[in-house]
DNA sequence: TCTTTCGGTTCAATATGTGAACCTTAGCTT
DNA sequence: AAGCTAAGGTTCACATATTGAACCGAAAGA
């Protein structure tokens, strides 16, 4: 791998820890020499996307990722358009709902309104959604080229619950469904317990470029609120679909600007 | 320069791009082998930090950011906590009010709250705020320790108007004057006809992280008008700084989260 | 006290990055 | 339609940036 390569890799790392972490400990995570994890840690600090306490002299996310977040969002205004969307999804079902986004080949979730019950799902922004095992996974796959799917699932699929599909036929029937269902359904396929829905978001005729999804715990899932969340999932998905890539791209336009 | 700086400042200049730009292109900007260009936006690619499009070849930011931008956000809310505050301080001064944040030893817009007039100043999200040109320059470096202020103001400093200061001297009484008033004016630094007032987001005892600023075409700045908006600026960013750094720090407490 | 682990540094060995020259295609000029 | 230019992209011998074992001093445990 490129050094370029292995210092993002170093950085996605460091953006999954829980917390801070200390250089041996970065080291170890990323599998790499202290002598190279620092070198990289300078370079990237220099450039603010890492920081490091001065006091316990641990290293965390920098501030650039913001300002490059805030340019992409003014380009292309994929958070600002679908967070009010998610908001009423969240509000008319009373479950939590999320978003997620296509980049570097995976499915991370770049923001989450959480359900107002007591008893609800947790989702964490940043989380990586695998294709097989999630609604939002599925529904983004199923509205892919055929390569791609091929490509998902020719890898090795984690079953991360006794209900996880890792039969590639298996899924490539579910992804049919989908397909002609308009959003996906995912019972305990990353966790047990819980049931979630997905669609798309996506230019016609283009591949998906994220996904929203509504996750309930499974005693509140009957098959009909399911069914209802699908729907209303998938209203969602093409009203945020048409606001990015309707003919109304007034937002995605940034005529001259100039700064005082 | 390292191999990772060098991506890293290439990723810096497309982000700075008016739009999308061809491999020649920002090979020319970046002052890089076609070759290597080509090689550093693969790279960036498979991570999701730049994107291709696959119809024009262009290339353009990719999503990747976004993700890092929300963990970052999640775990120092910086532009969640300040935004409201920025849109009040828009509201009632009915200017233009802008959020910097420090990194990579730039000062860099990271959120922009337009005034309602017709009249008005414009500022770019993402764009880098000198700092002896600005009232956010000055403002942050004013509350900067000395060798900070030192390191800034011995490199060559670009003369932006007839009006821009250059002369070290004059700056270090302006930086002077700036700290004991609490918030920073600048006349014409940048761009003629702007004035901007400033102040510091910081912890006590730390270098700060960012300011807050309010800038307004010079036909409405009267001595008077400065003088509120800079009080006002300055009030909105104790209050900034009190939420980040005060006691209450719930929100910097990422409690065990699992995804659904 | 001794031991381990931490953050950080050094330098010879070498894996990695580099860029001039190249190819192909697309658009423009004559 | 030939001829030109500039585009995106690729190749490979050469050069340089990256690597990691060994090292340091400090601090935290045992």
């Amino acid at each position: 791998m490129s050094t370029i390569g292995k210092a993002l890799t170093l950085l996605d790392t460091i953006s999954r820890l829980e917390k801070e972490a200390g250089l041996s400990d970065i080291a170890r995570h990323c599998a790499l020499d202290k002598a190279t994890t620092r070198r990289f840690l300078v370079e990237l600090e220099k450039h603010g996307f890492v920081e490091q306490d001065p006091e316990t002299r641990r290293y965390r996310l920098g501030g650039a990722p913001v300002r490059l977040a805030r340019i992409r969002e003014t380009r292309f205004p994929y958070l600002s358009v679908a967070t009010p969307f998610a908001r009423e999804l969240a509000n008319l079902t009373g479950e939590t709902v999320h978003l997620s986004e296509h980049a570097a080949g995976r499915l991370s979730t770049i923001h989450v309104e959480d359900s107002q019950r007591a008893h609800r799902v947790i989702v964490d922004v940043g989380s990586i959604l695998p294709f097989h095992a999630t609604a939002s996974g599925l529904g983004f796959l199923a509205f892919c080229p055929q390569k791609d799917i091929d490509a998902a699932l020719s890898a090795p699929l984690q079953a991360f619950t006794d209900h996880t599909l890792t039969e590639p036929a298996a899924l490539r029937q579910t992804l049919g469904e989908t397909l002609r269902r308009g959003y996906s359904i995912c019972h305990h396929g990353l966790e047990t317990g819980v049931v979630s829905v997905a669609a798309p978001i996506r230019a016609p005729g283009s591949p998906p470029v994220g996904a929203i999804a509504i996750a309930a715990p499974a005693t509140r899932a009957e098959k009909e609120t399911v069914e209802q969340m699908g729907r209303a999932a998938m209203t969602a998905a093409r009203r945020i679909s048409e606001r990015l890539f309707g003919l109304e791209q007034v937002a995605a336009d940034p005529l001259a600007r100039r700064a005082g």
